[in-house]
DNA sequence: CAGTGGTCTAGACCACCGG
DNA sequence: CGGTGGTCTAGACCACTGT
């Protein structure tokens, strides 16, 4: 009879969820459940650390371990690129340059991205579509005190997103998610009246300290983002 | 000079960060950089673990470790009960229930939930302030097979939500994100003109699959989410 | 088949913090 | 102060899977 952490895992979640053990309970020490349940410790360990990552325990030295009182309710979004996204609903993507020029930061993305005054960027705008009906609209600005290099890439047949994919494969993101009237512009490249009511997340990239790009995308209205927890 | 899983995860994940081991690289074996480091494998084993579960690496037996060759990128993201998130901003928190009744589930419920014909259901209305001004607007539906108790719940004072959690503390859940055109009852509950985008958040719950809840969250305009990764 | 990661063990020392 | 979780060790066996 093996008893492995992921049967720990599974006990103790299912007392949890069950009502055996109720919010702020107090849970037998890692030593007794060892001993319960006929294995080492450190087995017990990793089943109640675990749990307490995922937010059904709290876990204090001298206190012992408790069920959370509230329980935190997080979800978890994966990001991909649009390109996989599209991809992954069985769908033809294809990508369509729209505009791409330099141009001198305005102030709010100097605010937002922390440049110095005179920065300058390059703002691509393109679109994504998903079986020839327009799936997303970006709206991007590059930092070219960052990536100079920007200003010689060709942008017609490679998003900027692949690139920088390539370029800053591991970078810090701040992400929110939000609900726009389509602007004129907006409605244009998706299609939709103005005003209508369009999904649109907004990314600002860093990488070792240094903004790198900012971006707005709008996804085709009626778009939705779903996630289990 | 202790070495610990933290010291090791920082170095492995500053290579991959600067560049150092690029996308879809081979990492040294457990053993070898257990001996690189002066350490034990396991200590070594929980630091490469932990950055495979945190998306930067991919683990498999035999082929070894490499750096992931598609970043994944997975936000994650705290829900709050609104109560606490209101509360949370600083603002004064205030509940108002608009309207409660038991009704047939209509069809649409009943395929979302998977009940059966003839079912019924609590649908709520309510409304989240934060200091005075409309915050998020409730709709739910309550499943009155799962909770008959919820037929003698007074909703007056107690939103939904709070009892909820504190009936059923932990279920599984599946939300999705969205923007809609506030419709008229959303409008008049937010104090905003209809056909505004709104962020628009819906949950269905379940508890040892059982549909317990469905609930379509409308928040204020201009709403973001937020988060960092 | 053989090499890699996955997991368990028995023991140890330590840091934190509640009583 | 002493009990609890946090972490490390040295060793072992096993499961998967590429060659």
């Amino acid at each position: 009879m093996a008893t492995t952490f992921r049967d720990i895992k599974a006990e103790i979640r299912g007392r949890i969820t069950d009502g055996s053990w109720k919010p702020g309970a107090l849970l037998p020490g890692e030593l007794e459940l060892a001993e319960r349940y006929g294995c080492a410790r450190a087995t017990v360990n990793r089943a109640m650390r675990e749990l307490a990552e995922e937010g059904l325990l709290e876990r204090k030295r001298k206190a012992g371990t408790r069920v959370r009182a509230t329980p935190l309710r997080e979800a978890r979004f994966e990001i991909p690129a649009v390109q996989d996204e599209i991809e992954a609903l069985g769908a033809v993507y294809r990508y369509r340059l729209i505009s791409c020029a330099e141009v001198a930061a305005p102030g709010w993305l100097r605010v937002r991205l922390d440049l110095a005054e005179g920065a300058r960027a390059l703002r691509v705008v393109c679109v994504h579509d998903a079986d020839g009906a327009p799936y997303q609209a970006e709206d991007r600005w590059i930092s070219l005190t960052a990536l100079p290099e920007a200003r010689t890439m060709d942008f017609a047949n490679v998003g900027p997103g692949a690139w920088l994919l390539e370029t800053v494969p591991y970078s810090d993101v701040e992400i929110s998610f939000g609900a726009v009237g389509a602007d004129g512009t907006q409605a244009g490249l998706l299609g939709c009246a103005e005003g209508v009511a369009l999904f649109q997340a907004e990314r600002a990239t860093w990488w070792q300290g240094q903004a790198i790009t900012y971006v707005r995308l709008a996804f085709r209205p009626g778009y939705r983002m779903t996630t289990r927890y």
